[in-house]
DNA sequence: TATTGTTATACTCTATAACTATA
DNA sequence: TATAGTTATAGAGTATAACAATA
């Protein structure tokens, strides 16, 4: 713990501001808020078997997910549609269209980030980037464990 | 840009969810908020020569700030002085009491930090924190830039 | 009776605009 | 007149609790 300048807390947050500054005007020219890009990310890789469990994943209650899906939902960007197992359950998937305005939202993303990231040399850069990664995903890989409060 | 899995925003946004949640009952223990750590941390190295600054500084308005500074003005952890040049203008500085109260949490807030990042091997993780401040820092190093929106 | 999704209510927080004092 | 700090008001956001449908 030598050249640790700020708290690493600060600096997260610090660098939150700033993607989030960066994002905003990027999502909003393809339309969308920041937090429909994050319930869309959200159900990139896997439909959402449950709202709650949705909420979970991008840590909002159920309650305030709801107007979220309710505008995506009449965008045609995600279907919610009732479980035949358990018709309480509304499974919440991308469609044909949401995958594709997620995958233009990402492209201008990731063109952000590269800039952002382009004064740091390569090696540094891909060393920061795997930490990163690894870090962010210690308590919620697949919420595996006790990450369900809130 | 090869293995990026997550968005920068969103690792960024989790690790700052994380380190508010371990930082929480850390300075409850020593009986200060989030914020009053923030603002404490911020007149660590000089003593701000006016409210608004202070505020630009922490993001927050000047109007938000003041129940902030009224409460650690009360536990004499900062003190509120008026400048004698313009006395429209109150230089915040922190008292003897505020910079030891700021010292011990910054030691458990350490431990902390050596305890999050105890599964990263040293070399990575010194890169790691070398990149991280440098981002940083890409902006705001002493508000040079035009950082002064909010 | 318990749970999912939804709606409604109360509460907190934030943003904006006045107000006081200095300049 | 303009600015720093403060206070007050209005608006947005959040949390909690009730409600209907299904199990």
């Amino acid at each position: 713990m030598t050249g640790q300048r700020h708290d690493l807390g600060a600096s997260f947050a610090r660098l939150t501001r700033m993607m989030i500054d960066a994002e905003t005007p990027i999502l909003r020219a393809h339309e969308i808020e920041m937090w429909d890009y994050t319930v869309l990310s959200a159900l990139e890789s896997a439909a959402a078997p449950t709202q709650a469990e949705l909420a979970a994943a991008v840590h909002r209650d159920k309650t305030r997910l709801i107007p979220i899906l309710d505008r995506l939902e009449s965008r045609r960007l995600l279907s919610r549609t009732p479980d035949p197992t358990d018709r309480r359950n509304r499974v919440v998937a991308l469609t044909d269209e949401g995958r594709a305005v997620l995958a233009s939202c990402r492209v201008d993303i990731r063109a952000m980030e590269a800039e952002f990231l382009a004064s740091v040399p390569p090696a540094k850069r891909r060393t920061f980037i795997e930490v990163l990664n690894q870090l962010a995903d210690l308590t919620a890989p697949g919420r595996s464990q006790s990450d369900d409060r809130e």
